[in-house]
DNA sequence: TCTCTATCTTGACGGTGTCAGGATGTATGA
DNA sequence: TCATACATCCTGACACCGTCAAGATAGAGA
C-alpha cells in the first residue's frame, strides 16, 4: 500500500523502456513521443531524461534490449534443433523471422531506423554479440567465404524484414507449422555446400 | 530574368519533392522537417500544404516517385544481361542493390516507414508495377511456386537492405565490378532449378 | 479591363524535445 | 537522533514542429 503515487517510481528505469516499446508497437516508431511514453508511465515529462538523457538514449537503450532478445530467439531455435550444421543454420534463421514477426517494430527500430545511437558502447555490444552468432553458425555449417555469410544473413533478414512489414502476405497468413516448413526449404537453399 | 523572387515558384510541387529528398539524404527520415524542406526550396512554411496537403502527403509522394525509379533500375540491367532465364533474375536483384546503394534514404522511405501511405492510389500502383515486374522475371524463369517469388525477393531484399544500412561492408568496400560478381554469385543460388 | 482562381504568405494554436532550477524522498554519518 | 548529501522526479520556459484559417499576389479568361 502507500503506493498511490509515491514521489520514487521505484523501477522508472524498465518502466519506460516497457512503455516505449509498447508506444512504438501501437503507433510506430515515427510516432515516437517522450512525452507521451512518460505519460503512459506516469510521470512528469521530464522524468526520463535523467535516466537516458535524451529520446535517443531511450531508443538506443532499448535496441541494446532488442538485440539481446533477438539472440535469445534464435538461440532458443537452435536449442531444439537437429545437430546438422544445415539445421542449426536454418533453425537460427527461423528464430530470426521469429523475432521480427513478434515485435516488428522493435527489428524496424534496431534494423530500419537512425534515432538509435548505433555507436553506444551497450548497443554495439549486443548488436555485436548476435553478429558473432551469426558468424559461428555459418562457419561451423561449412562456410568459407564472405560470400556464404552474406548468402545467409541476407536470406534471413530480407524474409524477416518483409514479413514484419506485412509483405509476403501469403506465407504470412499460413499457420506456424506450414510457414516454418516453407521457410526452412528456402533458408535450405542457400545453406553453403558441404566441401 | 525577374526571377529575384518571383511570388509564383513556377514548378513548386518539384522542387519541394527533391529539397526532400535532399533532405532525407542528408538528415535522415527520422528528421525530416516540413518547415525544413521549404526553407531549403525557398518559400514559406505552409506553401508545401497546397500541393501535398500535409507531411505524408509529400512523403507519400516522392516513395511513389522512388518505386517508379526503382523498377527502372531493376529494368536498366535486365536490358544489358543476358537472355537466358536465370540472367534476368539476377540482373534484376542487382538492380534492386543498386537503387538501395545509389538512394539509401528513398529506399527505407519506400521499404522501412510508416510515414507514407501506402495504401494512396499513386503509390500503391508504383509499388504493384514493381512487384508485377518481380512476379513476371521470376515466373519467366522457370519459379513456379510460392516458394520460389519468396525466395528471389527476400535475398535481393536482404542484400540490398543490410548493404544500404552499411552493413555487409567487406562486400560494400569492394569495387563495383568485384562486387557486381559476388552478389550476382549469391543470387544465382536461389534462381529456381529448371525443371 | 475586370474578375476569378490558383498559388503563396502570415499568423496562430497545440504538441514536442530539451534545458534550468526547484521540490521531494532516501541514505549517510556524526 | 538528526542534519546533511544525494538521487530522483517535477515545474516552467524556450524554440521548433505540423496544421489550420485568413489574407495577399499574380496570372488566366471574360
Amino acid at each position: 500500500m502507500a503506493d498511490e503515487k509515491p514521489y520514487h517510481h521505484g523501477d522508472l528505469r524498465a518502466a519506460l523502456l516497457a512503455a516505449a516499446e509498447a508506444d512504438i508497437a501501437e503507433h510506430g516508431i515515427e510516432a515516437f513521443s517522450l512525452r507521451q511514453v512518460a505519460r503512459r508511465a506516469g510521470v512528469s515529462h521530464a522524468a526520463p531524461a535523467h535516466h537516458f538523457g535524451d529520446a535517443a538514449g531511450l531508443l538506443t537503450a532499448l535496441a541494446a534490449e532488442g538485440y539481446r532478445q533477438f539472440l535469445a530467439a534464435q538461440l532458443a531455435r537452435v536449442r531444439v534443433a537437429g545437430d546438422g550444421p544445415a539445421d542449426r543454420i536454418v533453425a537460427s534463421g527461423l528464430g530470426y523471422i521469429d523475432f521480427a514477426m513478434a515485435r516488428p517494430a522493435l527489428f524496424r527500430l534496431m534494423f530500419g531506423s537512425a534515432r538509435p545511437d548505433h555507436c553506444e558502447a551497450e548497443l554495439n555490444r549486443a548488436a555485436g554479440d548476435a553478429y558473432r552468432h551469426l558468424v559461428d553458425i555459418v562457419t561451423s555449417g561449412g562456410g568459407r567465404t564472405m560470400a556464404d555469410e552474406a548468402a545467409v544473413w541476407a536470406m534471413a533478414h530480407g524474409l524477416a524484414d518483409l514479413l514484419s512489414a506485412g509483405r509476403l502476405t501469403p506465407i504470412a497468413a499460413l499457420e506456424p507449422a506450414a510457414r516454418d516448413a516453407v521457410l526452412a526449404t528456402i533458408l535450405r537453399r542457400i545453406v553453403p555446400e558441404k566441401p
